[in-house]
DNA sequence: ACCTGAACACCGTTCAAGT
DNA sequence: ACCTGAACACCGTTCAAGT
């Protein structure tokens, strides 16, 4: 589809050189239609680069929220561990992509998409942790914010340091340990 | 002085309307000079926007370094507020700015930037926990990394959101408490 | 109906001319 | 010595002409 072959082009030229060698010319050409034809799918070139990032998140959001169905009713720690795990693997698994995303992304009014993106994933995490076997909370909302906050931030701010693997690993581990400290020193509702 | 002049106009226009609204020609105007001027101080419009933002994190690194000066001997859970607390406060006291800047900053080679500053703050808040009157570590190198990727992610994180303050006021409390149950939960170094 | 690509306005950068 | 701003190459976007 000539859609795909112009994401395709995009994420290859971003990649390559950001958004300063991001050219509609040469998307056009490397996608193999012209620049004419790039503009009757999207109004202009930031349209472009912003349905890149929705499709990004529309995937991500897709796997957290398989995560989450996947472990309804488990243990508070396994939902924690999972959560990191899965986050962590989709930023991780296409370094290069997510990398050239991040910055791309900065230059755009992103709000709504953080926010769309956000809402999902609140929903998500949200009725996993409210399901698990071993706790409740009072403030359910809170905690749930706390952690998805931590967790993403937490992971975005590893990546950006470009840590050796080693180092990565260890503070993925620390941050699973910190998650679950915490709850841990979070008063139970009573029933 | 003309160079103040710039960087006023810079950020200015950044704040104003990102950075492709970011021209030669309007700060070059805005600042009171002429183009040719302006590409006397810089060879060029990204060198500009990097020296921006190394100011900022020169100021940043600054305030952190104070923070963790001042707290030397401290029990540890009061050096963790303190840092969260200066963090925090630098990144909302003028919201505008921070949210110009990372804007700005994304679409650069900004690794050096990034890797300067993670170094003095890691040297400063090391030196800190290192000196804790309730506390010895085993992995301070360890600890210290989690703890500051965390807390300026976490930060970060929640500071793209746009939480009402509210929110954004339990959250900041809930990532102190969720530092502190963890240097709770890391076994103590034996004398 | 749909695609093309020359043409236009504007931007980053340079450098001959001015002081 | 230092500053200026017209000029150049290139980019985003449009739209008359082609199929």
């Amino acid at each position: 589809m000539t859609l795909d072959a112009i994401f395709e082009a995009t994420i290859q030229l971003l990649v390559a050189g950001g958004m300063h060698r991001l050219t509609t010319t040469r998307v056009a050409e490397r996608a193999g239609v012209s620049v004419g034809t790039m503009y009757q799918y999207f109004p202009h070139k930031e349209a472009l680069v912003y349905a890149l990032n929705a499709r990004y998140l529309e995937d991500l959001a897709m796997r957290i929220e398989a995560t989450c169905a996947s472990r309804q009713g488990a243990p508070i720690g396994e939902m924690v561990e999972a959560l990191v795990d899965t986050y962590w693997r989709a930023k991780t698994e296409r370094a290069d992509v997510t990398r050239a995303l991040y910055r791309s992304v900065a230059e755009l009014d992103n709000q709504p998409l953080i926010d769309a993106f956000a809402r999902r994933v609140d929903a998500a995490t949200g009725a996993m942790l409210a399901s698990a076997s071993d706790a409740s909370f009072h403030d359910l909302k809170g905690v749930n914010l706390a952690l998805v906050t931590v967790i993403f931030g937490t992971v975005r701010s590893a990546f950006e340091r470009n840590l050796p693997s080693s180092a990565a690993q260890d503070l993925k581990r620390q941050l699973v340990l910190m998650c679950r400290s915490y709850l841990a020193a979070i008063p139970d509702k009573p029933r």
